[in-house]
RNA sequence: GGCGGGGUAGCUCAGCUGGUUAGAGCGCAGGACUCAUAAUCCUGAGGUCGUGAGUUCAAGUCUCACUCCCGCUACCA
């Protein structure tokens, strides 16, 4: 048995996250973490809200609440949403927990004492009117090389120069449109990542495990050189910056860059968790106190690559502490919406919430699975959601319950039917089985997800060709207990398909090990001789069929949808 | 501008260190079957692998140039 921690990356506490955060982190490393369960392994998988920073701030004053009690709401909400979709979190936790802070100000007080601190004096614009510095892409203008009249203070959305605030012609405030602004010193903590470079370098070097997204990425940052990073800001919602347990002098007003303790989050996480249920979190986390043992293993859209390849391990090394770090890492790319973004302002794209209330969560789990934005961005399409569901589930996985359950029901009264001879059919099968479930497993493992996916249906077709090879429906007329095997053969492989099922649409896999009556203890993953496999289930046991598992997705569904959510390129 | 990823059948995508007639699913065409959610099973037709050059006995796979899409570019997270 191995020991498996699993973090996904923490989804930002603003607002309802869209089908592409599901799909890119979430999702993924559930299905991997059901996975490694269903092997037997003791697996840890944690996540939590990312509650600080600018974004929550304006959020909650927009919503006329304090950020605490925006961020208790928002953090409800999320959590709801999850449970939705069965997303298997040991803990759901939030960095506005007071272990993250502790945790947090731990590191910075750590990496001072290692000289990887320094206080630096910064020039940043200052809102008058909004009493709040404005971090460089809040503040808007008109751009100096194109005259785009609201190009953001960090770049140009029309002509992609990259841009400093004080680049811009006519600045403005993007919180409040005012024009009332100043530049003002600031003084701000720096992490020496310079410094760093080597170790990192190093780390990098050796982490032989991650895809060549992951790599690539974290190369491209130690290639163009590692810059000291700053570490606070100027906000009040977020992690007080203290020294030593002190407020930090000069700091009072300033908290940890929410970057800086994000990730230290999923730390923080694990010690909420060991509040909830008597848990060792340090057991996960330091290799001093039994973590040596541990596989961790990360999952985050690439846009996060960079914090989790370089940043966070800045953190974590330059402690010279014994903690855990990253072993295995899965990088996603985007999903987008008609090959273009997801939008709230725009009506275009399906938030988590909404999924939810058109089809339920496996219907997703099974799309975002094998349509997973692996390789390369990938498209979310109505149409092609409706292909997925229909042919898959509903035609290929549904049809298959429910032909020979009702078969079964009408020729055998609904138990599993003893009588016949095992014979070349059900070798064929037992072969077949044998060597598809081991490459599943193996895709499943590698965190392969479309992979996994396709095999898992190809899987589920071998039953569909096993019947029409077994022909139980013909033999039943001459010769009852011929017909009886291609029956029982076929329903103890209905177990096996749902237990492979499980990892990607665990409800329908339950509703469907429910009605074989299988116990608990027996859903595993399927592994041994393939034909004790498929004689497992006792002769006389009543199975009876459930209702339709999988409704199919009408061409009228998928125009009410488009109207509602948008359906177009741009 | 720099960097990263991608451009492979009508559609969505596989194709590792270069090696026989380039694969899968969907869609389409034909056939089989009738237990089943007009489901299933079998067979087949579809591709000058973004463009142009080069290296090689051999290139979708390596090199160079060009082109299109997406992302990142360190103060959004």
């Amino acid at each position: 048995m191995s020991r498996i921690l699993i973090t996904s990356a923490l989804p930002y506490i603003n607002g309802v996250k869209h089908l592409g955060n599901l799909a890119g982190s979430m999702l993924p490393a559930d299905v991997y973490a059901r996975f490694q369960r269903l092997r037997g392994n003791d697996v840890l998988y944690i996540c939590a809200t990312d509650e600080h920073g600018t974004p929550a701030e304006l959020a909650a004053s927009q919503a006329g609440v304090d950020v605490q009690s925006y961020c208790d709401e928002q953090h409800e909400i999320q959590k709801t949403a999850g449970e939705g979709f069965s997303l298997s979190f040991d803990y759901f936790g939030r960095t506005s927990h007071p272990h993250t802070a502790r945790l947090t100000q731990h590191f910075a007080d750590v990496l001072e004492a290692k000289g990887l601190l320094a206080e630096t004096l910064e020039h940043q614009v200052f809102s008058i009117d909004d009493d709040r510095f404005l971090p460089d892409r809040y503040v808007e203008g008109t751009c100096p090389h194109c005259d785009f009249e609201r190009a953001r203070g960090d770049q140009c959305d029309s002509c992609g120069r990259l841009l400093e605030p004080t680049d811009l012609k006519q600045p403005y405030s993007k919180i409040s449109g005012s024009k009332n602004l100043e530049v003002r010193e600031t003084k701000h903590l720096h992490l020496k990542q310079t410094t760093m470079e080597p170790r990192i370098r190093d780390w990098v070097d050796a982490s032989t495990e991650w895809p060549s997204l992951a790599k690539s990425i974290a190369y491209k940052w130690l290639d163009e050189g590692l810059r000291d990073r700053a570490i606070t800001r100027d906000l009040k919602w977020g992690v007080p910056v203290t020294h030593n347990g002190e407020p930090r002098e000069g700091f009072e007003n300033k908290v940890f860059y929410v970057w800086f303790d994000a990730p230290i989050g999923y730390i923080g996480a694990t010690a909420e968790w060991a509040d909830q249920t008597g848990g060792n979190w340090e057991s996960w986390w330091r290799t001093d106190k039994g973590a040596d043992d541990v596989t961790y293993v990360q999952f985050m859209g690439k846009d996060n690559v960079a914090f989790h390849t370089v940043s966070f391990p800045a953190t974590i090394l330059g402690s010279d502490e014994p903690w855990k770090s990253v072993d295995k890492l899965k990088a996603f790319n985007w999903l987008t919406w008609y090959g273009g973004k997801f939008s709230t302002s725009e009506n275009r794209g399906v938030f988590m919430d909404q999924a939810l209330e058109i089809m339920p969560g496996d219907y997703w789990r099974w799309y975002l699975t094998a349509n997973a934005p692996e390789g390369s961005d990938a498209q979310f399409t109505w149409e092609h959601f409706q292909s997925l569901i229909n042919k898959d589930l509903a035609d290929v996985l549904g049809n298959y319950v429910n032909r020979i359950l009702r078969f079964n029901k009408a020729r055998f009264d609904a138990v599993v039917p003893a009588g016949g001879e095992w014979g070349e059919h059900e070798d064929w099968l037992a072969g077949e089985m044998e060597s598809r479930l081991s490459a599943a497993a193996e895709y499943f493992e590698a965190m392969e997800a479309r992979k996994a996916a396709a095999e898992v249906r190809s899987i589920w077709a071998l039953g569909n060709e096993y019947l029409t090879r077994a022909e139980p429906w013909t033999k039943f007329k001459a010769d009852p207990d011929a017909a009886a095997i291609g029956v029982r053969t076929a329903l103890n492989f209905m177990a096996v398909m749902a237990r492979i099922a499980q990892p990607i649409i665990p409800v329908s896999a339950a509703t469907i090990l429910d009605a074989l009556g299988i116990d608990d203890t027996d859903r595993s993953w399927p592994t041994g001789d393939s034909k004790s496999l498929l004689t497992a289930m006792p002769e006389g046991k009543s199975v009876e069929p459930p209702e339709v598992l999988f409704k199919k997705i009408e061409s009228e569904d998928i125009e009410a949808w488009t109207e509602r959510f948008g359906g177009t390129a741009d």
